[in-house]
This record gives structure tokens, C-alpha cells and sequence, in this order.
DNA sequence: CAATAGGGGACTAATTATGTCCTTTTTATC
DNA sequence: GATAAAAAGGACATAATTAGTCCCCTATTG
């Protein structure tokens, strides 16, 4: 697993989505614009996002993306798996791969727990928490 | 942060060694072919292991591979570090990166909580740990 | 001094990541 | 219905990274 550019970038787009109100649809160019993303790069982030039923996108004039479901559904893990695909830290890990000495590699094991800790992290903390955290951190003073 | 190949490579390097009575020499040739690893390729990977000071080489005649330090004093995050460099999920956690709103940012910190997660699990056992575990492994009935 | 084993530079190939361009489809509105 | 807006999506292009290969150099031992 790593993160990439466009993980950072679908995790920007998530973070706009998710500061305004639930339902509202916010048009790719606008999240671009605001983050500074190559606006067709973003198109395929976005698509990217939709297929993994993370948001949910509009044609046509006042078109654009909105959540698929509240921001306090949608953690930080979710969109890495949506990008990247299920987290593997190596290939040893990724989805399918039969290593065969995989029952009594120690190596995998401890690979294993780690991407565990990794992954729980990542899941416990969702958009909501993040807006909500971003709006006492500007309240509080410095 | 991700694990490649020739981190897996080094490793799978580090276990053969830490089998082996410490001090004692393994040649490159000799680990190359037990473990399916292209000869010059992971004589590249052993020279980044010396540099990182993890093993000893030693050239002419006889020479070869020995670990630096006791098995017991080596662990998974050590390899990964030295092969990938310091431990870092993406960029915005990469070590002398200056993310503008690194302060703030409410994604930062959790990436960094996740990070540590993940390398403390990786540092948590040994390579002596992983070579008792095989052990046992071994031993116990199937 | 000959054979052995690591050191290391240069290069190639394959894969992945990041973007760009252009055309199509859908939809609201005039 | 025509038009314009906005996402869908295919085809490319470019760059970076990863993996591997080749060839010669240097150190060590006997």
C-alpha cells in the first residue's frame, strides 16, 4: 500500500464534500480550482469514487458530485481501499496472492498485524470526525 | 511507504543470516540461490543493508555476509527503513516535507497516528523473535 | 599471482503514476 | 427542440520508479 497523489487528491475532494451540507452537489471544475487538481485528472479520481459507491455524480447543467452517504459514514480507509484497492502493504498481503509457504511464514504474520494496526487507524476516524476537528482546531486559539 | 520487492529480498536476507550461529558468513551467491533472488540484484541489496549498517561484508576468498549485530537487535522496521528509507505513508508525512497547512491539518494527524501504528508494530518483534517463531512453528503437531 | 567474492557504475526494460486531449452522453434551461 | 453545461470515458503522452542485467574494479586469501 502507499499513498498516492490521486489518494490525496480523492481525500482533498471527500474533505470539500464533506464541508457542506449533506446532499449538495459541488461541480469538479470548483474542487479543482480550490485544490489545486488538474481538473481532468480529477474527473477520474471522481469517476474513481463513484464506482466504489463513495459519491455520487450528476450530469448535465447543475450537475456535479455529492456524498453517496453521510460524511460520518466514510473514513479515511475507505477512500485509500477506493483508490488504491484493498490495502496490502506488500504483494506478499494483496487480495488473492497465494504465497506458498504462506501458513507458517512469521514474516507474513507479523506483516499481517502490522497492516491490521495500520488499516484500524485509518478506519477510525471519519469525515465527520475530521470537519469537526478542523473546526475546533480554527477556534481554538493559537 | 510500501514494501517492495527488493525489500522483500533483503528480508528474506536478513532471515537466512539470522539462521545461521552470529558472526558466522554467508555468501551472496549461496543466498541468491536458496531464495530464487538474481545475483547482481541483490548484491545491490545487500550493499544499501552495509551501508544502512545492518550487515558486514567482507570481500576475497572466503568472504561474504554476516549480520551486524545480533539478530536479537534487528527488526522488520529496521530492513524496511534501510531499503525505502525513513517510513513514510505519503508524501505529506515524507521526513523534511514542508506541507503549508501542517499545522492544521486534520488528515496529517491521522495519517501520522496510522504511521505509528504501523511502525511500532513493525519494530515490536525481531528477527531472532521470527526465527524462535519458525522454530515452533516447526515443531508444533500439524 | 591466481582465484574468489563483494563494490559499483552504466544501461535497459517493465511497470506504475500522472497527466492531457478529444469526443460522447446526459440533463437543465431557454 | 436547441443550446449549453457538466460528467463519462477512451486514447495517448510523459515521467518516475522498480527491477534486472552487464561489465569491470577492488580487496582478500592461499
Amino acid at each position: 500500500m502507499q499513498i498516492t497523489r490521486q489518494t490525496e487528491y480523492a481525500i482533498h475532494t471527500l474533505l470539500e464534500l464533506s464541508r457542506v451540507p449533506f446532499g449538495e452537489l459541488l461541480q469538479t471544475k470548483a474542487i479543482s480550482e480550490r485544490q489545486g487538481i488538474p481538473e481532468d485528472f480529477l474527473k477520474k479520481t471522481i469517476q474513481i469514487l463513484a464506482r466504489a459507491g463513495l459519491v455520487q455524480t450528476q450530469r448535465g447543467t447543475q450537475g456535479g458530485v455529492r456524498l453517496a452517504r453521510p460524511s460520518s459514514q466514510i473514513t479515511l480507509g475507505d477512500v485509500i481501499a477506493a483508490i488504491e484497492g484493498p490495502l496490502a502493504i506488500n504483494v506478499c498481503l494483496a487480495y488473492g496472492n497465494q504465497c506458498p509457504d504462506k501458513g507458517t511464514c512469521q514474516v507474513h504474520r507479523i506483516l499481517q498485524g502490522a497492516q491490521k494496526a495500520l488499516v484500524d487507524e485509518l478506519n477510525r476516524r471519519t469525515f465527520a470526525d475530521i470537519v469537526e476537528m478542523e473546526r475546533s482546531a480554527e477556534q481554538a486559539p493559537h
